[in-house]
DNA sequence: AACTCTTTCAACCGCTCCGGG
DNA sequence: GCCCGGAGCGGTTGAAAGAGT
C-alpha cells in the first residue's frame, strides 16, 4: 500500500537508486520542485511526491552538510532540546546543513545514550531519580528537588520544603554540611525550561535557586508573592557556611530580591539572549565577608546589577572576571530567536524575569 | 568463514496544520 | 463552517553495515 497521497499510483518504495537520484536532482535543479505531488510524474519517477520530497530534503539537497556531528553541534542539540523537547525540525534550524531526520537519528543513536550513561534523563534533562527513599538524606532531597517534571504547585511546595529542611538541618547539626559535597548537577544539566518556569509564577520555584524576600525590605507586595514560607534569610544562610565555594550555595542579589544559587550553575543570558556560562566557576569568599560588608556584597552583586542597569555584554564579562575570577565563555550559539524584546532583566543561571514577571521568554516556555 | 547480535540511518507511516474552494 | 489536498512533522521501522563470537 502506498501513501494515501498517491495510493492510485503504482509507486516504488524503499531505497533510492542512483538513477532515481539523478532524475530527481535534474528535475528540481532545472524546474524547482513546485508542487511535490507533481514531481514524480514530471521527473519520470515511480515514486510518490512525499517520497521525492523526503529524498530531496534529507539527502539530495545541495546545501546539506554531510559527515559526523561536531561537539559544538552536539552541544547545540542538547541545549535546544532542553527547551524545545523533540521538536527536531526546530532544533535542526539551529544547525545549518543538518536535517530534522539527521538530528533525530543522532539524538536517538548517540546523545540519548550518552545522557543516560551520565545519569541524565534525556527527555527532561534532569538527573535520573535515585531509588533511595531515605528522606533524611540531604543528597536525596536535592536530587528529588531537581527531578520533578513539569511544575505542579503541590510538588513545588514539597520541593521547597525539602530545601528548607536541608538549610535548617545544618544549623541544628554541626556535624553535617548544609549541602552535599557535590551538587547533583552542573550548569550544563540544568533543565532550562524548568528555570524559565520558575521565574514566572509564585507557584513555581526553581529548586536550586529561589526567591527569598524575608530580609529584603525593598520588595513590593507583588514581589512578596514569591515569598517562601519560612525561607531562610540571606544572613542566616551565609552564617551557616564558613566558606562559600563551588559546592555550597551563594547568594546573589538583584536590586529587588536576593537569589540563592549554586555557583557551579552560574550562567548568564546576555542582552542578545546568548547563554554564557563558566566551566570552572569558583567563588571563594569567606562568609563573614558577606555579612555586613557592603563592598564585598557589592562584588557579588555587581554582575547582576550591571546586567540590569546597563545590559552591556562586555561590561558583564569584565565585571564577572574582575570581581569573581571566573572565566566566562560563550557557551554556544544559543540563538533565542523567539525572544522579541530585550528590555527585561537578565539574571544568573539562565533565570530570567522582567519587571512584570512575565517575559517573552517565559511566555515561550509556557507556550511550548 | 559463518553466524548472531547490535547499531545506524534512510525511508515510511500517520498525524496535524493550513490554505483554498 | 466544512471538506479536501498538500506540506510538514515526529515516531517508528527495517535493511544494511558493523561488531562480536
Amino acid at each position: 500500500m502506498g501513501h494515501h497521497c498517491c495510493s492510485k499510483q503504482k509507486v516504488k518504495r524503499g531505497l533510492w537508486s542512483p538513477d532515481e537520484d539523478e532524475k530527481l536532482i535534474k528535475h528540481i535543479t532545472t524546474n524547482g520542485h513546485g508542487s511535490w505531488s507533481s514531481v514524480p510524474k514530471l521527473a519520470g519517477l515511480q515514486r510518490c511526491g512525499k517520497s521525492c520530497r523526503l529524498r530531496w530534503i534529507n539527502y539530495l539537497r545541495p546545501d546539506l552538510k554531510r559527515g559526523s556531528f561536531s561537539e559544538q553541534e552536539e552541544r547545540t542539540i542538547i541545549d535546544v532540546h532542553r527547551i524545545l523537547g523533540n521538536r527536531w525540525a526546530q532544533i535542526a534550524k539551529h544547525l545549518p546543513g543538518r536535517t530534522d531526520n539527521e538530528v533525530k537519528n543522532f539524538w536517538n543513536s548517540f546523545i540519548k545514550k550518552k545522557l543516560i550513561a551520565q545519569g541524565i534523563d534525556p527527555s527532561t534533562h534532569n538527573h535520573i531519580l535515585s531509588t533511595t527513599t531515605n528522606n533524611n538524606n540531604n543528597d536525596f532531597n536535592i536530587i528529588h528537588a531537581c527531578n520533578k517534571s513539569l511544575p505542579q504547585a503541590q510538588q513545588q511546595q514539597q520541593t521547597t520544603f525539602s530545601l528548607m529542611n536541608i538549610f535548617s538541618s545544618s544549623s541544628s547539626s554541626s556535624s553535617s554540611s548544609a549541602f552535599p559535597s557535590s551538587l547533583p548537577y552542573n550548569y550544563n544539566h540544568i533543565p532550562l525550561r524548568e528555570i524559565l518556569f520558575s521565574s514566572t509564577s509564585d507557584q513555581y520555584q526553581n529548586p536550586n535557586m529561589f526567591w527569598s524576600s524575608t530580609t529584603d525590605t525593598t520588595t513590593t507586595p507583588e514581589q512578596n508573592n514569591y515569598n517562601i514560607p519560612h525561607a531562610p534569610s540571606m544572613e542566616s544562610l551565609v552564617s551557616q557556611a564558613s566558606t562559600v565555594t563551588t559546592t555550597k550555595p551563594i547568594i546573589i542579589s538583584s536590586s529587588s530580591s536576593p537569589i540563592i544559587l549554586n555557583p557551579s550553575t552560574c550562567g548568564l543570558l546576555d542582552e542578545d539572549f546568548i547563554m554564557w556560562n563558566s566551566g570552572s566557576y569558583e567563588l571563594n569568599i569567606e562568609a563573614d565577608q558577606l555579612i555586613g560588608k557592603e563592598e564585598i556584597q557589592t562584588q557579588v552583586l555587581d554582575p547582576v546589577v550591571v546586567v540590569e542597569m546597563n545590559n552591556k555584554t562586555n561590561h558583564i564579562h569584565e565585571m564577572m572576571n574582575s570581581t569573581t575570577g571566573a572565566s566566562f565563555e560563550r557557551s554556544n550559539n544559543f540563538d533565542f530567536d523567539f525572544v522579541e524584546s530585550t528590555t527585561s532583566t537578565v539574571l544568573p543561571c539562565g533565570m530570567y524575569c522582567n519587571n512584570n514577571y512575565h517575559s517573552p521568554i517565559d511566555q515561550f516556555a509556557w507556550d511550548c
